[in-house]
DNA sequence: CTTGAGTGAGACACTCATGTCTCATGTGGG
DNA sequence: CCCACATGAGACATGAGTGTCTCACTCAAG
């Protein structure tokens, strides 16, 4: 049965070099293949066996973040409740993807003319209908988009993992800094 | 009177480059020193008589990143009124550096190993005093710490400034998506 | 007109990451 | 035991970006 073993040995060793991979390049974006693969373990040779190149390597963590946001979005079940517990829940559950996120948020600045990988698209509608279902209900201000509300959102996850990587925040703050700037930003204010 | 007009010449010139240069590595931050030169209408030798070399020239683009944004606080007069006018003065005059501010935003994470400009810091620690100030005077909540909100200001600013570059936001909206987003989480809710 | 400084164009070598290749090892299954 | 196969180590060529250099041109000042 050497392809279930094959199959498997595979599955286990890409999984974990691409955990490696994001977390190498969470801390250091510019590294080298040779890096990312001492940092997982493997050779380069054997690295470049199971991604084509660097390219290859970049999408492949591109689809693992994009996964790992559509089940966090998933798990926060976005449609039930208040809007604003909804964002709560989608906080608490991208925050272990936030590294990757923030890997990958200034890595797609960089491929400008390319065509960007349609799943963040569809994360981008997803987020947005939650925010325009806040606003329709009357929990959120109407003055802000849906679409900056997104952006922004993505931008202090991005921000936020970054400032606690460095030290800035404390790692236990993060659902807290995050939620709480953003939705007294988007909460419709009592009067 | 060669040595007056080559430094007029010169002082022009590089201004011209660097205004050049940002522009163009805001939208493209791999641009090559071919393309900056092109951009800026001159040769890549040309180039490289102004600027040692590519660090050199984004060493010069913090630097003047860097005096933009100490001439927005200092216009922004953030000592005076209340805090979250103060707030809205800086992203007023700081606005025109936003673009620039984005694209060493991400640069300045490449960085990693090596010493910062300590210009960021002289920034920070001012940014940070205001919203400490708004702070003790009781406008903004003590939850989110003065360091996170000066990063989170730096996020959105950047932010922003990407998204009105691609046309998710427009232009005239720029004030006012970051400071109510900011303000609205940095406010102290009135009960 | 003559001179000189600044410039543009291009050639050149160098560095570095990448991609491809070969070969020896060793390990697990038949 | 033997074989197949994945791996690690390393050599090698490639391409891109960079830094340096030379040379011819232009234009303004003397």
């Amino acid at each position: 049965m050497s392809h279930v073993g094959y199959g498997c040995l595979m599955a286990v060793d890409r999984s974990h070099v691409l955990r490696s991979a994001a977390a190498l390049l969470t801390r250091k974006s510019t590294s080298t293949m040779d890096e990312v693969a001492k940092a997982a373990g493997i050779s380069r040779a054997t690295l470049h066996r199971q991604f084509a190149g660097r390219d290859a390597l970049v999408r492949a963590l591109e689809e693992l973040g994009i996964e790992e946001c559509e089940a966090a979005l998933d798990a926060a079940r976005l449609d039930e409740g208040s809007a604003s517990d909804a964002v709560r829940r989608l906080v608490r559950e991208i925050e272990p993807a936030a590294g990757l996120l923030s890997f990958l948020y200034t890595e797609n600045q960089l491929f400008e003319g390319e065509q960007q990988n349609e799943g963040w698209a569809r994360l981008d509608a997803r987020i947005s209908a939650l925010f325009r279902r806040g606003q329709e209900s009357g929990e959120f201000r109407i003055d802000l988009t849906p679409a900056w509300l997104t952006e922004a959102l993505f931008a202090l996850i991005a921000s936020c993992a970054w400032v606690v990587l460095n030290g800035k925040v404390a790692a236990k703050d993060f659902h807290h800094m995050i939620v709480e700037l953003l939705l007294g930003g988007a909460l419709r204010r009592e009067s």
